[in-house]
DNA sequence: GCGACAG
DNA sequence: ATCTTGTCGC
């Protein structure tokens, strides 16, 4: 337990210890984060989904010069039309470590899904779910720490072997890890290099292939997750304008 | 020392 | 991920 030793924890009870232990800060040393993922590993329910979601979101994330730049889309996925756009910005405090993004992203990603107004079912996360050394990717750890259902998905491995799948939408083949850290390699598009995919929390990989499946009819990453990816684009772009406005240090060079 | 390494 | 114009193709 990582909060054991501290003489606070006294007291407590199991919920409010898993409580604070999914709620934990973000600025941790690398061994504590890894030892973190692992333990809050155990927590992760990859369970399958009742039913497809119909209110889904995705969260994608653009930065420069040490600044991250979060955008999250949220959908209708009966009507297919986005009902609501939410934005945060701030400067990374934590190293872009192959295996850590969560500690880079996460809390970014949590402040612009906590301005929301609607309340998502599921999520897409840029990036892997249990697919992950420690089993927590981001899509899983922040699934687990909103208690919502969430996938992860990923144009790059991260961990294991696989086959390509075939040519055909919907072709996929699974990634040689783990067991506890189920992962596919996914034919979104013929043509297109495919999408490597795992569950988060509160799916399956059933599930999350499916999903990802349905939200992608047109191009390679599922919808929600590629209009958060055009909007985190966008928003930065914006940033950088007024920048170059009121600061105009900086030209183009002829 | 060498290769691997999500965004 | 980002640095970057025009350009090829549906």
């Amino acid at each position: 337990m990582i909060f054991s030793r501290d003489s606070k924890a006294k007291g407590r009870t199991r919920e409010t210890l898993k409580r604070e232990l999914i709620n934990h800060p973000w600025n941790l040393t690398l061994p504590r984060a890894a030892a973190l993922q692992s333990e809050l590993a155990s927590h992760v329910r990859l369970t399958p989904l009742k039913e497809p979601s119909v209110i889904v979101a995705g969260a994608d994330i653009a930065e420069s010069a040490g600044q991250v730049f979060a955008a999250v889309v949220v959908m209708d996925s009966s009507s297919g039309k986005v009902i609501e756009i939410s934005r945060s910005h701030a400067f990374a405090r934590f190293s872009a470590i192959a295996g850590y993004l969560a500690f880079r992203h996460g809390p970014i990603i949590l402040k612009a899904i906590h301005q929301l107004d609607h309340t998502p079912e599921l999520f897409f996360f840029a990036g892997h779910g249990v697919c992950h050394p420690r089993f927590l990717g981001l899509a899983a750890h922040l699934g687990l720490r909103m208690d919502r259902a969430s996938i992860g998905c990923s144009s790059e491995r991260l961990v294991g072997h696989y086959d390509l799948p075939g040519p055909k939408r919907g072709d996929h083949t699974v990634v040689r890890f783990s067991p506890q850290a189920p992962g596919a390699v996914l034919r979104t598009q013929p043509g297109i290099n495919p999408l490597f995919v795992s569950p988060g929390h509160k799916i399956d990989l059933m599930g999350a292939i499916s999903e990802t499946l349905r939200l992608s009819t047109k191009f390679r990453f599922p919808e929600p997750l590629r209009r958060a990816h055009i909007e985190a684009g966008r928003y930065m772009r914006e940033f950088r304008d007024n920048a170059r406005i009121t600061e105009p240090k900086k030209q183009s060079p002829r």
